[in-house]
DNA sequence: TAGTTAAATGTAATCGCTTGCATACGCAAG
DNA sequence: CTTGCGTATGCAAGCGATTACATTTAACTA
């Protein structure tokens, strides 16, 4: 009869009245508050464990009025650049007894919009945003939910908003001035979709690196979606336009590993015939075939940042309004070399669709 | 002074004063309960806007006793196999207005604990184990739990439990089967840790078909941890074990890649010199160099049915204790070839590392 | 104009937990 | 035998929503 209303005991009531005790004391033990009785302390946690009591995870959050739990938005999970700093944000906050939750956007701004919604619903204690389809709207939501969040590679820093951005101008500068040095002239740009609106900045320094270095170097742009297939197919297109570069900067590794793909099929060898590039430095850039020249960029320590940038030392506070520049190195692998000086594309694809050369 | 408690206008009750109705009358509008007159409704919006009310999701499934969120936990996140799962159970359940949080145990069974306390916390309202580090225990905690359940590959149907499992050992005997077909003999299974519990199938399955068709044939198992610097190391291994094997099964792509490295380095010509097959059919396994020869398993439907069997369609009940059998595929690729006679390996490796052949 | 009913809104209990404050207990000191 | 005080617990008010039920308002009907 007493109970005939809250037939379900899983609860701090349950385990109380089975334990002889009030849901306070339930609850201090519970959270290790060393202030109950060992006795009592036993008799709690054997009344917890018979009845198989899990504490609600939504009740403690509402009551506590904070959460241990951080969001991190993403663009495109499957790429692994992502997924290192989803890694490395994840095992800081681990040692610190922080959860994180992901979101991955798949670089579309309607999911992006609604796991920001999610993200703030949850009262997320920090947010990490590593994702390009960013809008002034969106960021300016963010600004009002009071919720520290740090950016990657877009928007400006805010009371509480840090910025975390890597110079790709230095790392794409890198690239172009290496390739020129190894007598390369006509490059191709090869992003994904997201790479081309008017922030991308390595479309940009590619440009303009190319045209200083080399006035009467040829350029060219071409996208597709990101990831391996993206990267092959975009190949397709920038070699079926009839442009014929020496050199193909991908904007990522992934792609690259795509464009890489295509052109074995095609007969075209690199670097021999043409050189490839990457940008990130992911794993699968050391394995695959060839490897890949790329410029690293230390998702490790870009996500230990985040997270100390997003739950204070217990010490100081919070640098808020911050920026952090994040330097990208060259690391030079067997995708790229010297500068073939004939038109080797053209008569590869013909011999290898078996027409004469 | 009415409101010298609750600072913080930024719940119901402050949209509510705002917009100078109750709080239930805002909760309808929210949840577009259609009974509120339109002019009230149009005030409580514009209220919500005003103060960038978002709505406390805690107290939302606190107080609706049940979420909209799945749970689902993975070994691994960073190959792709997990991903792809993920993924698809992810759009499924975005298509059927749910979220989806996921947790990567990192085959570590302390995390796994740690995450599956926290889906229970959550409380869930459904949840996918696509993990192989799931021990009796565990199982026994999320059957109490009451939580709709949907193990991969481990596990027995139980009253909350379906099991959804691939037949490893189709899969697996495909392969050897092909393989010896062509000509081999001196095969090696090459796994991860966790591949080497007692209930791996696959290497059961590898050696029992080997033993069946070939039984003078060789075979031999190595293990390193999942991904590609695992593969790589794992052939370094099997290689400096002086077995000589014509073919190198990998438990799965995955892996497969880390190993193809590892022969190239070598010197070792794939698949003239030795044969290598993966396992899942991952994207990358086609777009690594030579493309690698695999089963295919179906994550896209895997996802799905995942889905189906956690969230009841409205019509009729959840399927329950249930398994789900589904059938991998072979597919023939570029990493495999007739076996070649002639102990290939010590040579290419002499020759590889300047030694006279 | 009163009576009936449907539509719109408000009241207040509830979800499961945390935590400030009050209370009860036990025991040493006065 | 009081007084006092630290220790161990209980009481009850939140946290921010939802929702059954009650109430008010509006709209017809007769």
């Amino acid at each position: 009869m007493a109970q005939a209303k809250n037939a379900d005991l899983r609860n701090l009531d349950g385990v109380a009245k089975r334990a002889g005790v009030s849901t306070a004391t339930v609850s201090r033990v519970l959270n290790n508050q060393n202030v109950v009785k060992n006795s009592t302390r036993a008799r709690v946690l054997k009344a917890a464990e018979e009845l198989k009591y899990h504490p609600n995870l939504h009740a403690r959050s509402l009551a506590r009025g904070k959460s241990r739990t951080l969001g991190i938005l993403v663009s495109n999970m499957e790429n692994p650049f992502f997924f290192d700093i989803y890694r490395a944000l994840e095992s800081a906050a681990h040692a610190r007894g922080y959860e994180v939750v992901v979101a991955n956007t798949d670089y579309s701004s309607e999911q992006l919009v609604s796991s920001v919604r999610l993200m703030i619903g949850w009262r997320v204690a920090g947010l990490a945003a590593i994702v390009s389809e960013m809008d002034s709207h969106l960021m300016q939501v963010l600004t009002d939910s009071r919720i520290p969040i740090v950016f990657y590679d877009v928007g400006t820093p805010q009371k509480n908003i840090t910025n975390v951005r890597v110079d790709y101008r230095k790392g794409m500068k890198k690239i172009v001035e290496y390739l020129h040095s190894l007598g390369h002239t006509r490059m191709a740009f090869l992003g994904h979709h997201s790479t081309l609106g008017p922030i991308s900045e390595r479309r940009k320094t590619f440009l303009e690196t190319v045209a200083r270095l080399a006035p009467n170097a040829e350029a060219q742009i071409v996208a597709a979606a990101d990831g391996l297939e993206g990267g092959r197919q975009a190949a397709r297109e920038l070699l079926s336009s009839g442009f014929q570069p020496t050199a193909i900067l991908c904007v990522n590794d992934f792609m690259a590993v795509g464009v890489l793909r295509h052109l074995r099929d095609q007969g075209i060898r690199v670097p021999d015939d043409v050189s490839v590039t990457g940008f990130d430095n992911i794993r699968l850039a050391e394995f695959c075939s060839p490897a890949l020249t790329t410029v690293h960029i230390p998702r490790e320590r870009i996500g230990q940042t985040i997270f100390g940038n997003l739950v204070p030392d217990k010490a100081s506070d919070r640098l808020t309004g911050q920026e952090i520049l994040v330097d990208p190195e060259l690391v030079v692998r067997e995708s790229t070399g010297v500068a073939r000086q004939t038109q080797a594309i053209e008569s590869r694809q013909r011999s290898a669709s078996g027409l004469p050369v």
